[in-house]
DNA sequence: GCCAACGTTGGC
DNA sequence: GCCAACGTTGGC
C-alpha cells in the first residue's frame, strides 16, 4: 500500500477540518498541477496520507488521512462558479481529479519543515527541497516509518 | 509583505 | 520547439 504527502494551507483544509468534517471526510480536489494530478490518480483506496500543513505560523506535518475514494473527476473543474472552474474541460475528457480523503489522525505534535529538513533520509523527498511546488507527492515507506519515528524522539 | 523559485502560457 | 513574460506558491 502506497504513502503519500499532501499539502495545503490550513486556513482552506488543514487536520482540524478533517476532524469537524462528517464522517472525517474531505473530497481533494482544485489540484491544478500535472505532476500532483498523475499522482492523485495513482492513489488507492486504503492508501495513507501526511497532512502538511504551510503557508501558516506553524509549518509542517500535522496529520494523517487516508484514501476512501480514488480518483474520479473533479468535479470543481465543471463548475463555472468555482475558482478550480477550467473552461478546457469536458464531462467527455476532464482535465483534472479528485480523490477522497477520511481523517485517521492527529499527530502527537507538528513535525516543523526544518525538522524534517535536518534529516538525511528525508533528502529525496520533494518537500524538503528548495523552490519545491509539488503539493501531492509519494512518501517510500522507508521516509514514512522515519517521519513517524520523529513524532516521538528517542 | 517580500521575493525566489517554479510551472504555464503564448508569440514567434 | 524555444523561451520570455507572467501568475502562483510558499518560506521567511
Amino acid at each position: 500500500m502506497a504513502k503519500w504527502l499532501v499539502k495545503s494551507e490550513p486556513s482552506e483544509c488543514g487536520i482540524d477540518d478533517f476532524v469537524a468534517a462528517p464522517g472525517g471526510v474531505i473530497p481533494w480536489d482544485g489540484v491544478r498541477n500535472y505532476q500532483a494530478r498523475n499522482f492523485l490518480a495513482r492513489m488507492e483506496e486504503g492508501d495513507e496520507v501526511f497532512l502538511y500543513h504551510s503557508s501558516c505560523k506553524h509549518i509542517g506535518i500535522a496529520g494523517i488521512v487516508k484514501i476512501v475514494r480514488s480518483h474520479y473527476p473533479d468535479p470543481t473543474q465543471f463548475d463555472p462558479q468555482s475558482p478550480y472552474f477550467d473552461s478546457r474541460s469536458s464531462a467527455e475528457k476532464p482535465r483534472w481529479q479528485a480523490v477522497d480523503m477520511k481523517y485517521v489522525c492527529t499527530l502527537p505534535r507538528l513535525i516543523p519543515l526544518d525538522e524534517l529538513k535536518s534529516i538525511p533520509g528525508l533528502s529525496d523527498l520533494p518537500l524538503v527541497k528548495k523552490g519545491s511546488r509539488l503539493s501531492v507527492m509519494p512518501v517510500g515507506e522507508e521516509q514514512w516509518q522515519i517521519i513517524l519515528h520523529q513524532v516521538q524522539p528517542a
